[in-house]
DNA sequence: TGGCATGATTATGC
DNA sequence: GCATAATCATGCCA
């Protein structure tokens, strides 16, 4: 670029007309002899510069070298450095600072609170087990499908790690004082050294500023901020997709245990003048069970709607649990342990949970199974006469005819002429079991 | 495969 | 906040 020839007479030949420099050139350099042949010259250059990008590599290598070596090229390098000059102001403007990242910062907090990046272990198992918690899961049935969710957690993760290794740290910055902030991933650091050279190479035709060559190199290092944005953001979306699939897979119903679901039939037909457990029992009946509390509100809930609406259906179902919870009571009360508070399936592990109720209700049942009218303060004071009516109880249970039909055996006086359940309070024996809606004939007529 | 059983959810009332 | 009633969605079984 030291010696620069001026350009002659290039105006209807490269289109340039409006431009004063060129002018300038044109004006410097004008011969009246070599006019036209001048002109022919510039066509021709621009005609190459503009067909080079069309021409094979090695063809147009050889084109750039000729080019670089004709003699018009410093006039028109000249020339490019002013309307470059002109042009750099106009956008200058728009090159600003992006703000400080805020949102790749969450990504990547989130991808390291799902355990995708960061180190590997209890990561997974730690969401899936948050994620079990959030859903209110049951604690025994959850491996398979943390396992399951683990899985595809590190199929993710895998992924994740396979395409940021693209993108991957290996080497510094080769400008260590270069004022452009560097990602320090190969694959950029590569494509930025590549550029740069190719800028370099085409520095020797067109002007190009350093600062160019760093805004170039910013850009290219925002577009990889942006790919391993996006793949972040991607892999954010997969977990969530995953996560939200394996709280929907939890939410799926399932049936209880058969223990569990016997459990909770004892202690709704042992309660049934009340069949609202406390909290206290509730959880009792959740441990128990194996389920959370949620299901066992759930469970009765559904019980009592559904008990209401079709007594009629649940008589078996009573009349089995009635002898059932007779029998584990006699079984207790001929051994002499707890005398005075019947066993119930609740009361085997942890007997007070619900004892005084159960006493009541136990009673209840045995006073409609066989006729007799018995408080169940009284019953619950006479464990003798309590043993005999249970096996009076077993004995019709096990299909003995005695004039009583099986579906008459159980009744569910608990409820209310409104089809609600007495106030708890009410002494169950009060309702006589021949009158009322609880009767066990209005029952049976069901 | 249809019908029933059953756990969960939702709307509503108190 | 809890209970009820209705409903949904799924499991189970003949």
């Amino acid at each position: 670029m030291d010696e620069q020839p001026r350009l002659m007479h290039a105006h209807a030949a490269v289109g340039m007309s409006g431009h004063p420099g060129l002018s300038q050139h044109i004006q410097d350099n004008t011969g009246a002899n070599d006019g036209d042949g001048r002109k022919q010259d510039i066509g021709d250059i621009l005609q190459q510069i503009m067909t080079i990008t069309d021409q094979s590599l090695d063809e147009a290598q050889a084109r750039k070298h000729a080019l670089n070596c004709h003699r018009m090229k410093p006039a028109l390098f000249n020339v490019l450095c002013e309307i470059k000059e002109k042009t750099v102001l106009s956008i200058r403007g728009a090159q600003e600072e992006e703000p400080p990242d805020a949102q790749l910062m969450r990504l990547d907090n989130m991808l390291l609170a799902e355990g995708v990046s960061g180190p590997e272990k209890g990561g997974g198992s730690a969401a899936a087990a948050a994620a079990a918690a959030a859903s209110g899961g049951v604690g025994a049935d959850n491996s398979a499908e943390h396992s399951d969710y683990r899985a595809k957690l590190s199929q993710i993760r895998q992924i994740y790690h396979t395409e940021l290794e693209k993108y991957e740290q290996v080497s510094k910055p080769a400008k260590a004082n270069s004022q452009i902030p560097m990602l320090n991933n190969m694959a950029c650091n590569e494509f930025t050294t590549h550029v740069m050279n190719l800028l370099r190479e085409q520095s020797r035709t067109r002007p190009i500023s350093p600062k160019e060559i760093e805004r170039m190199v910013g850009i290219i290092h925002r577009k990889f901020s942006s790919i391993q944005m996006q793949l972040k953001q991607s892999t954010c979306e997969a977990v969530m997709i995953l996560r939200s699939r394996f709280l929907d897979a939890r939410r799926k119903r399932r049936n209880f245990n058969k223990q569990a679901t016997e459990i909770l039939n004892e202690y709704f037909y042992s309660h049934l003048s009340n069949p609202y457990p406390s909290e206290e029992a509730k959880e009792e009946l959740a441990k128990k069970c194996s389920i959370t509390v949620s299901q066992v509100s759930n469970w009765f809930g559904n019980k009592r709607i559904r008990y209401k609406k079709n007594i009629g259906k649940f008589q078996e179902e009573a009349n089995m649990y009635a002898a059932r919870t007779a029998v584990s009571a006699a079984s207790v009360s001929t051994h002499g342990s707890q005398a005075n508070s019947p066993s119930t399936p609740n009361s085997a592990g942890s007997a007070g949970s619900f004892s005084m109720s159960n006493s009541g209700d136990l009673f209840m049942s045995v006073q409609s199974l066989n006729g007799d009218s018995y408080q169940g303060s009284q019953v619950g004071a006479n464990v003798q006469s309590q043993v005999d009516t249970l096996r009076h109880v077993i004995s019709q249970t096990g299909g003995y005819s005695d004039g009583l039909a099986a579906n008459q055996m159980y009744s569910p006086q608990g409820i209310n002429a409104n089809g609600g359940w007495q106030d708890p309070t009410t002494p169950s024996s009060v309702t006589s079991p021949t009158e009322g809606p609880g009767s066990v004939h209005s029952d049976t007529s069901n």
